[in-house]
DNA sequence: CATCAAAATACAATCGATTGTATTTTAATA
DNA sequence: TATTAAAATACAATCGATTGTATTTTGATG
């Protein structure tokens, strides 16, 4: 009836025996004879015995559980990474702790003082759109916990990362709208201090270039890539003196407040303006004209760059090896894009 | 460059102090001189000093975090109700885990032993639909681990919950469809092991008897309300030898379902067939028709349901109080039932 | 039955921070 | 300067489990 937890030490004095030989028996040593174990064992489920992991990890520094911090769990995106990381993780014991930065990076530092504080063996991040300082990463490597960067990086030297080809999907999203014949191709970009957004923008110009299509300046709006920003961004487009019938977008959201502005103005989509996403967020399947988009596995990415942290958390030389991982994507065509081809 | 950690003792030695003057002064205690507390400051800083939380929190035996268990956090009324939890529990000074059992029973057993054995202060749970037996919920409370429902309760004696008048809104969601001149309702319910499917059923069929409708037991299928369920339910009342002219979902997910088979197989919605949801998700607003639904605000159920949480974990008193909070919802009208009234 | 290696168990230090109590230092007062 | 209360700091136990080493027990062998 009383508050107290049971120990192991409560274990030992009832059954007159020491509490290291608890520790063992129910650790399943062979230290421990099977006779002893047995008795031991059904104490502990008589009393409900439940292991204290505080004390546990404390003496072994070691928690098995790796620390997840990504922009928000509500994007398919993230949520798809996210069951990628457990179901690798679990499988090799280990327990995750998903944190969510909303894109901040006073949160993003502050999560990542917490985790240390409970000194997660490795971490897995995607950085929020505000980080353009690196200090809190340095300091997990100066404190020798081994981090691993997916879909969002950042340029630092000497890390792991597992990232898809934003320049190459980039490029392949604006040739698809070269084909499909738009000529004033408008790109909605994100926050110019991530890499993916970067390397998006320069994957568009390519394919401009590539296709001898000028490139304009005022083509290009970079935003926070929310819902609202589609619909701003849209409207700032469509007050070009010239018709834009391309549109590239650094995801799908977006995209889809593009999609929704433009259907309420009365834009015909893909005849008038022809749209590419990026992502494959599962709205963009359902919204009519559906989005074409670039997919990228949420869930394998977050397996590779599971099991690439747990490498490097297993090895115990004193020199890290750092890798990128480059994971495929594809485009998926919708009705978005769809323009009957008039040749 | 070594790979040990700097504890308070390395600080204390270095100053030539003792460790219990550097904890309280990292705890700015009054007991420590603003003098001193300023010299030690500057040293961990210079060290790079992170506090185990480990050890602080075994010492402690209280680790100012909250589990919460969802069946998975993809869910747009999860990751919203996420978002009120942390809201709320961080303001406070405590940290959330956020673990889906991904609607299984021994995940969510499994999960709780987790919890457990990180000592959380308390534990907020959705439950699966798997979820028959409340044994490992008793285990929480035989230790002492305040926990709270909210969403998916179930009716163990004497726990709080923070839930929504299922019935109600059934209620109202199947009176809108008699309304729209639905005369044969069909029911796509959720396991009935869950007291919200149990208790959208029994609203949907009181208002069927409110307006005199006979309650057809043919017209109810459950399932586990995923989009595939969505298209196979639809495919057997569509096979009835009578017209079924309206249906209520007991979420939007399976109602998704329905529809995006109902377009393709050329039935108009809501002409010949009116639907409505419940939930609310992100895509709903977006598909075409639009699904009319009933609107929970996760975000606010998680903030009442933390509170009361938080309640319960600063109750020092031996005898928990125990209360159900219900929070009002509404029904959102959408094309798929808006038809035109022909009177 | 003595011997001895192997098996089983006990002892005690440890992980790093916290905290009640004891001791020392400070500074104010007579 | 002696006295003393208050302020500051030191000491040591503690949280609960783990683990290297020491000791005891067991049982097989000559």
């Amino acid at each position: 009836m009383d508050n107290k937890e049971v120990t192991i030490h409560d274990i030992a004095e009832i059954l007159g025996i020491n509490s290291s030989t608890v520790s063992r028996a129910l650790n399943n040593s062979p230290r421990v004879a099977q006779k002893t174990k047995d008795k031991i064992l059904k104490k502990a489920n008589e009393l409900g015995y439940q292991r204290n992991d505080l004390a546990s990890n404390l003496r072994k520094s070691k928690t098995f559980t790796l620390g997840v911090i990504v922009p928000r769990i509500s994007r398919h995106f993230f949520s798809s990474a996210i069951a990628g990381i457990e179901e690798t993780a679990f499988k090799q014991g280990y327990n995750v702790i998903i944190c969510q930065s909303l894109e901040n990076l006073e949160r993003e530092q502050s999560i990542i003082n917490t985790l240390v504080a409970n000194r997660v063996d490795g971490v897995l991040i995607s950085i929020s759109m505000e980080t353009e300082n690196y200090n809190h990463f340095k300091g997990l490597e100066q404190r020798n916990i081994p981090f691993v960067f997916f879909d969002r990086h950042c340029n630092i030297s000497n890390t792991s990362r597992v990232v898809i080809d934003d320049f190459a999907a980039a490029f392949t999203a604006t040739e698809h709208l070269i084909q499909k014949k738009s000529t004033e191709i408008a790109h909605f970009s994100g926050p110019q201090n991530l890499e993916i957004y970067k390397n998006r923008f320069k994957g568009y110009k390519a394919a401009l270039e590539k296709y001898n299509i000028p490139f304009k300046e005022e083509l290009v709006i970079t935003s926070s890539l929310m819902e609202a920003d589609g619909i701003e961004n849209t409207k700032k487009i469509l007050s070009l003196p010239y018709k834009v019938d391309g549109l590239f977008c650094a995801n799908d959201v977006v995209a889809i407040g593009a999609i929704k502005y433009l259907k309420k103005i009365g834009k015909k989509i893909p005849e008038e303006i022809a749209i590419v996403g990026f992502s494959n967020e599962t709205i963009s399947s359902v919204i009519e004209p559906s989005l074409t988009t670039i997919n990228q596995s949420g869930f394998k990415i977050g397996q590779i760059a599971t099991n690439l942290l747990l490498k490097k958390i297993s090895n115990d030389d004193k020199k890290q090896i750092h890798e990128t991982i480059i994971v495929k994507t594809n485009l998926i065509e919708r009705k978005s894009s769809l323009r009957i081809d008039k040749d």
